[in-house]
DNA sequence: TCATATATAATAATTATTATCATATAATAA
DNA sequence: TTATTATATGATAATAATTATTATATATGA
C-alpha cells in the first residue's frame, strides 16, 4: 500500500472514500487501485485474483463487499454481459460499452454527455423525467468484434 | 393453447418459431404468449410461475430453455437491473427502459431510433463501427421512480 | 497507546442457472 | 390415420456466483 500514487482517479476515490467515513484498509486500497488503473473492466474474480498477489490471504466476500460499497458510492459501475458475467468499471465519466456477444470483450466508446443529454431532451424522450428522478445510465452496444467476425466468416 | 388469436406480436414469434424450424409445443406457446402479452418486464420466475397455472408439470428448464432459444432468435431482449436480476422484455423495437434502484420497477421509455442513430452517427462516436459489428444496442437510465423518490424524502 | 467501530477471512448457505438423460410429443411423411 | 424420428420436456443433479454469519483483526480517532 503505497502512499505516493499519479493516479489521478485512485486519490478521488480514496479521498471520496475517507469523506463518507469509510475507513481505507490495505486489501480496499488495492481493489480501488486495481479499478482505477485497469483498462479491461475486471470481474469480481479477476479483481480477487489480483488482489490475493499482494494479499494473499484475502477473501472474495471482500471483494464482493467492497465492490457493492463502490457501486452504491457510484464510485464505480457494473457492466452486465449477455453471458451473465458481470464486469465492473473504474472509470465513471461519461461514456458506453460495446460488447461482443461471441468472446465477451468490452471496449469503450466516447459519449459526448452535452450530444447524448440533447438527445435525451428531445420531445419524444423527456415525458419520463416528471416520473423518474435519473441519477445516472448506462448505454450497450451487442455485436461481434472483428476478431470473432472474421472467424465467423470463415 | 389457442389458434386464434389478436395478438400481432404473438403471431410473428410463432412464424419466426416455425420458420426456423423448431417445433411449437403448448408450453413453448404459452412462454412466448406471456412474453408478447407482458407490458412489465417478467423474471424467469414470473415467467415459470405463469406457465405453471396452465402446466402444472412445466419445468424451470424448460423455460429458460425457451427463453435462451428466444433471446438468440433475437426476439426477446434481457433486461439486467442493479439488483442482479434478468427480466425479459418481448418487445424488441426500439426503446429503452428505466430502473427504479430501489423498488426494481422497470418502465419503458420511447427512443426514436432515427433520432439515436444520428446521435450515434456522430463524429466523436461513428469509429467503433469500424472495429464491431453492431447488432443491437440497450440503453438504461437508473434512478428512482416517483414512489420510491416520495418514500425517500420523508 | 488505547478504545471502539468497522473490515476482514473463513465458512456455510442461498440463489440462479445449466447439464444430463430418460420419456413424451410435435412434425412429417407414408 | 398411423408410424417414424428428431426435438422438447420434466426430473434431478450439478455448477457457479453471490450473500449471510460470525469470530477475529485492524484502521481510526481520542
Amino acid at each position: 500500500m503505497q502512499n505516493i500514487s499519479s493516479n489521478p482517479r485512485l486519490e478521488e476515490i480514496i479521498l471520496k472514500i475517507k469523506k463518507v467515513g469509510y475507513s481505507l484498509t490495505p486489501q480496499r486500497y488495492e481493489i480501488v487501485k486495481i479499478l482505477s488503473e485497469s483498462k479491461n473492466h475486471p470481474t469480481a474474480a479477476d479483481i480477487y485474483n489480483k488482489v490475493k498477489m499482494v494479499y494473499p490471504m484475502v477473501s472474495l466476500n471482500t471483494i464482493y463487499k467492497n465492490l457493492t460499497m463502490l457501486t452504491s458510492m457510484r464510485e464505480v459501475k457494473e457492466i452486465k454481459t449477455l453471458q451473465n458475467a458481470v464486469h465492473f468499471d473504474g472509470d465513471i465519466s461519461s461514456h458506453g460499452h460495446v460488447i461482443c456477444e461471441n468472446c465477451g470483450k468490452i471496449t469503450d466508446i466516447g459519449i459526448n454527455a452535452n450530444d447524448f443529454n440533447g438527445f435525451l431532451k428531445s420531445d419524444i424522450n423527456n415525458a419520463f423525467n416528471e416520473d423518474y428522478h435519473i441519477r445516472g445510465y448506462s448505454i450497450e452496444f451487442y455485436g461481434l468484434c472483428r476478431d470473432c467476425y472474421e472467424a465467423d466468416k470463415n
